[in-house]
This record gives C-alpha cells, sequence and structure tokens, in this order.
DNA sequence: GAGCTATGGTTGAGGAATCAACCATTTATG
DNA sequence: CATAAATGGTTGATTCCTCAACCATAGCTC
C-alpha cells in the first residue's frame, strides 16, 4: 500500500518537477529549432516520420492516426494544411470507400529528409548527449513503466467520440 | 565527443521516445482528471499553486511569470479569465506605477484547497508510486541535468520580444 | 435484404499558447 | 534635467488542438 499524505514530500516533489519540467522545456526547445531551421512544425514532422518511416508512402488515415496516437480530427486537420502546402495527397481507399489513404508527396519526402540531420543533432545536443548508455536504458525503462501504467488506466485512453460511446440506450 | 551518426541508434530511440511519450501522456491524464474533478485547468492550479504556496498571498505579475517560466502575455490573458471567475485580483503595485499585483482571493485559495487532495492523488497513482525512492531520485537528477543544460542554451530561453532584443540601431 | 449499429473521416466552434505591436513608467546616459 | 533605453503589462491576430456534431459507408442481425 503506498504512502498516502496530502502532499509529496521533497524527494517526490523534486522528482515530479524535474520530470515534468524537463519534458515540457526540451520540447519547447525542440519545436523552436525544428521550425526555425526546417520550417516544419513537429507535428508535420511526426506525420512525415510515420509516412516516410513505414517504407510504403501511403496509408489509410485511421493507421497514421493509430500510430501517432492521435485524434482523427486533428489528424483531418493537420493533413489539410500539409496537402495545400503539397507535402501530402488524399486518394480515396480502394479497400473501403469510407477511408482516405494520406500519400507521402516527394516534395514531402524531401522536407523531411532537409528536416532530419539538423533535428536529429539536436536532439541528441539536449537529451541523447547528457546521458550515459546505463541512464538511457534507465530512462527508457521508466517511462515504459509509467506508459505501461497509463495504458490502463480505466478513463485514460480514448477520446471518448460522443458516437463511441458504449450504447447508451 | 559524442558519437555523431544520422540517425538514432534503437537504444537512443527507445530512451527518447519512452521519455517524449511518458512526459507528454501523463500530462494530458493528469489535466483531464483535473479539469474533470475539479474545474481547475492546469494552468489554472499552477497559478494558484505558487500563489497560494508563497504564504504571501499577492505578488507583482513579474514574479509570477518567472515561477512558472511562463511568457508575459500567456500570464496576462490567464489571468484575465480567473479575474472573471473571481478566484484572484489585480491590484496597482506601489511600488511601481507600472506593475500590477496579482492577489490569491478567498475563492481562489478554496479553490485549490479543494482540488489539491485529488489531484496530488493522482499524481502518486500515475507517477510516484510507479517508482522506487532510488528511481526517484534518478529521475530527478537526470530531469535537472537536461535542465541545467537547457537553460545555458544560447537560444533557448526567452521568447525575445521584439521589444527586447539587443539594440538594433 | 431492411434496418440497426459501428467505423472512417470531415467540419466548425471554442479554448489555450505564441507572437508582434503597443502603451506607460522607470532607469540610465549625456 | 532631458532624452533614450529598458521594463512591466495589455491587447489582437494567428495557430494548434479538442470537442461535439455530422455524413457516408460497412457489417450485423433478423
Amino acid at each position: 500500500m503506498p504512502t498516502e499524505p496530502r502532499w509529496l514530500n521533497p524527494r517526490e516533489d523534486r522528482a515530479w518537477r524535474a520530470f515534468k519540467h524537463a519534458g515540457h522545456q526540451l520540447d519547447v526547445s525542440l519545436s523552436r529549432h525544428l521550425l526555425q531551421d526546417s520550417g516544419l512544425t513537429q507535428a508535420d514532422y511526426e506525420v512525415l516520420a510515420v509516412l516516410s518511416g513505414n517504407s510504403i508512402d501511403r496509408m489509410p488515415a485511421r493507421e497514421l492516426c493509430a500510430a501517432l496516437s492521435w485524434e482523427k480530427s486533428r489528424l483531418s486537420h493537420q493533413i489539410r494544411g500539409m496537402q495545400q502546402r503539397g507535402l501530402i495527397a488524399r486518394e480515396p481507399n480502394p479497400d473501403d470507400a469510407r477511408s482516405v489513404l494520406i500519400c507521402l508527396l516527394p516534395a514531402g519526402r524531401r522536407a523531411i529528409e532537409d528536416a532530419a540531420p539538423a533535428h536529429v543533432e539536436h536532439v541528441r545536443r539536449q537529451f541523447i548527449d547528457l546521458f550515459t548508455p546505463a541512464e538511457l536504458d534507465t530512462l527508457a525503462t521508466l517511462g515504459e513503466r509509467a506508459l505501461r501504467h497509463l495504458a490502463d488506466e480505466p478513463f485514460g485512453e480514448g477520446p471518448l467520440d460522443p458516437d463511441e460511446t458504449p450504447a447508451q440506450r
């Protein structure tokens, strides 16, 4: 049974603050750099990364959502912008008339290939290089433990589309 | 000299993904719970926490900004909303006519006192309780290392108000 | 195969954070 | 002391994300 005081003790508080703050600041810094020297948003980058990573340059929107852990509406909005900039295209999915295939266009591939080196470099400088291999493993282990726990949360997952709530009548 | 390949190796990639993803998911989950059972945003909560924590129930906006690592404009917008909800008040600062004192109102104190127990509880369940004391110390140490490094970044800090850029003419 | 329900996706409104521009006051410089 | 620069805050536009509502197609079940 875990301890249950109303507040965090100093050790707990320190860990919690450091973790939270570090993650956030890292995120801010990396997005800023990414945008600055490639014109891509983190969101843009992640989409292109999945699309270009999976060796097939097209995939149904639903799969992209799952891969990114995004809501479908977010992807939809995001895609619209990227399409206008010529990075990707939409195509009807022959296997399912409701579905849409998101296709990586040459410009999109070029965009991420241009952006990646500098971005990876920043991830190294601001994260990887600060830790020993053993420390990296520790971070991975602890992070994954938290993720596993969150995944089990009853209320935790799923943006709960009103459509998708369990039958109410 | 750190290794410099164009991509992250599997160990690095695992650590980076786990860290990033865990931080984000944790954040999402905690905000959702907080809002759900107290009606407060994370932003609301943080403001109230600083204000109620420092034993003096009022402080200049500038100090609040610093304590939160927020931009001044963000605080300004945030404060407007909280003022309308009667959680805090603004008062002129007798020491500096440009400045504004942000004051914690009774309703604000009540709000965070009501919200805190459940919130702390969630932080425990989803973070603290997953780790041993030694692991918590490790997380604190590693997180702080990252923060220190980010703080030194030449371009990293400060939203660079155009006003505040080094003299340009 | 008619009528549910579930699924894939789009849209529009609203909230939250950022950015640029601005105003007022204070401090530094000559 | 007059003026320039720096500081504390506010505001409005913009972008990004979430939510709720919606449409169309697919899959069941009878």
